[in-house]
DNA sequence: AGGGCGTATCGAATCGATTCGAGCAATCGA
DNA sequence: TCGATTGCTCGAATCGATTCGATACGCCCT
């Protein structure tokens, strides 16, 4: 005997479209047959299944969240996304379909963009050439993404201004008297690959030094504390008339820390460090991170507002958010002094 | 003209059946019918409905991961379990479905238990009396957690031996000679819920602290760095003669190292610390933690195996896997030396 | 020539819901 | 009293796939 609302109805004495009625208040039912028919529904313990009604209604009340490649550990900003995200889709009475999603050829991205197994994607880590969004721009399925292609306008999107952020760090640094920075990007793949944030950092920060007249190199470093750390080490070691550093390699900072602790140089006393990540992060560092703080759990729950807007209606005209959230200013930042 | 099954049937001219075949290959279909099925297909770009196949083939080819509720930040080792489980998911090419529950009325946790929407259910996070366990027990869905209740034989699961690892931690610090050891256990409110590997660390703690004759007190403390640096401040001021701290806090851990470094205690020359955490993690402090190191991607790669099994044959027998990592030296435990 | 067999295909039933049009009483207004 | 309206319920179609039984065809063997 098979749980279905055919049960239900038979054992009710009704026909499948009350009890379906009856549950759904979409047309009226007696009184008294809506309480026998809950009577049976409770007795039993029936659950509509959701494939079915999935399948009828052509919807799935399910939005896929693709996120990077699950074997490289994602960054605390990208937890903090996946977090909100999650958190405010529960809200919407909506669930998360994770997809975990790299390559080309990904399978699980196709699953979840050809199978209509979700109604809008969220998409995280967004290149500025990126398949991934031709290829839901093809198959017709909303979707918002936590960043931004080379064209903005073509896509609904919030993204964190890099540009923005890593300029304020220089023009911070700068004010501290500092006059040599440098600033550690993401790795050299990611970079070479066409990633927005890198790219934008880039920007932010010539421009920034040219501004200020100030004499800034740049580095790519690994998304490892390893490799944050030897890539502090050779720095140094090439440039010792350098003073500072700003970054956007959260992964990378405690290799930074360490690297700055075995040279016997303080922080902040002797070399100033800033950059930008997630604050509950930067609070736990020791000493606490200088850095522009990414508000996390609003761009999350932006990204999934704007995703249930179009999926109600996807002729909606596109929508950006763009955040640049102040420097909250802790202890690895101080006044210039120069290297002995 | 819906892209569904039946159009591709119409313009290959057989029927819907004949394409169902061709591409599941599950009865022999002409070659020459085969090629003109597939280039229609691909012309049209056409992928089969996941739902209806879903819905036909009375399996969804998903399965659902249970975690803490989102708003509660996540933990290094149960960020490894999310991330090998989502991982190990993919390469057996199964989604993943993704419930933040906590509380008793969770509508999350009611859609995917009730809605037939997943095969299957990993559960993180497993009380000693956990309902949850009881609703996936009623709804008949293979489950495995990753923890387990307080009648273990009763459900499949993987875990972490946190007595056997809190006893080796004990251990090892009397074996570099501490006499007065502390237990930082995780926040009172779990213990008091009946958090599993609370009690069992305590009983651990209990045993190592009885067999080496050792002074052992412990403390719960909640899962943030805040609240990790004014215990253990706490804890210094009230037992001056202490040396040594063993924990399975991870969250508490940097400011537990705050702490120190404020009452300047030098680790490990003047204190040692010692405590159960993710590999990666620990090695990203400063200085490396000692510690248990916690196979988080093995464990959560073995729990989407045993529910792969139970998902094919739910009769097979409840299998169990306890795991007790070594303790990896590394810069935070030395011989004890009395404080100042 | 015809019975038997294997291959390729078709039609219809099925999974479990929703929803539309219709039917049947009972009530209301004229 | 007759027709219209209202309230409740039913049956059938539908969503998009899979799968079972039946059928049509060609071929070989006797």
């Amino acid at each position: 005997m098979p749980l279905n609302i055919g049960e239900i109805a038979k054992r009710s004495g009704v026909s499948r479209s009350t009890v379906s009625y009856a549950l759904s208040g979409k047309r009226p039912v007696a009184e008294e047959t809506r309480r026998r028919i809950q009577a049976v529904i409770d007795e039993l313990g029936y659950r509509p299944n959701a494939m079915a009604k999935a399948l009828k209604e052509g919807r799935t009340r399910t939005i896929g969240l693709v996120i990077p490649p699950a074997s490289q550990r994602l960054t605390d900003v990208q937890l903090g996304f996946v977090a909100s995200v999650v958190d405010a889709a529960a809200r919407a009475d909506l669930d998360v379909l994770l997809s975990p999603s790299g390559g080309e050829h990904d399978r699980s991205f196709e699953r979840v963009v050809t199978g209509r197994r979700v109604d809008g994607v969220v998409l995280m880590e967004i290149r500025l050439e990126d398949d991934r969004v031709t290829r839901l721009r093809q198959a017709g399925l909303p979707f918002v993404g936590i960043g931004h292609t080379r064209r903005p306008e073509e896509m609904t999107w919030v993204d964190i201004d890099y540009e923005t952020l890593i300029a304020r760090c220089v023009h911070h640094l700068a004010d501290l008297g500092h006059r040599h920075i440098a600033l550690v990007n993401r790795s050299a793949e990611l970079v070479a690959a066409g990633y927005g944030p890198s790219h934008r950092a880039q920007r932010g920060f010539t421009r920034a030094v040219a501004e200020r007249g100030l004499d800034g190199v740049e580095v790519c470093c690994a998304d490892d504390a390893q490799a944050g750390r030897s890539c502090t080490e050779r720095l140094l070691a090439a440039h010792p008339e350098l003073t500072a550093i700003a970054t956007l390699n959260e992964a990378a900072m405690p290799g930074m820390y360490r690297a700055l602790a075995h040279a016997r140089l303080a922080v902040p006393g002797d070399f100033s460090l800033t950059g930008v990540a997630a604050r509950r992060w930067a609070e736990n560092l020791h000493p606490p991170l200088t850095s522009a703080d990414i508000l996390a759990d609003e761009l999350g729950a932006h990204a999934v507002e704007l995703l249930i807007q179009r999926i109600a209606d996807p002729a909606v005209p596109h929508r950006h958010l763009l955040v640049a959230p102040p420097i909250s200013l802790r202890e690895t930042t101080g006044p210039a002094r120069p290297r002995g």
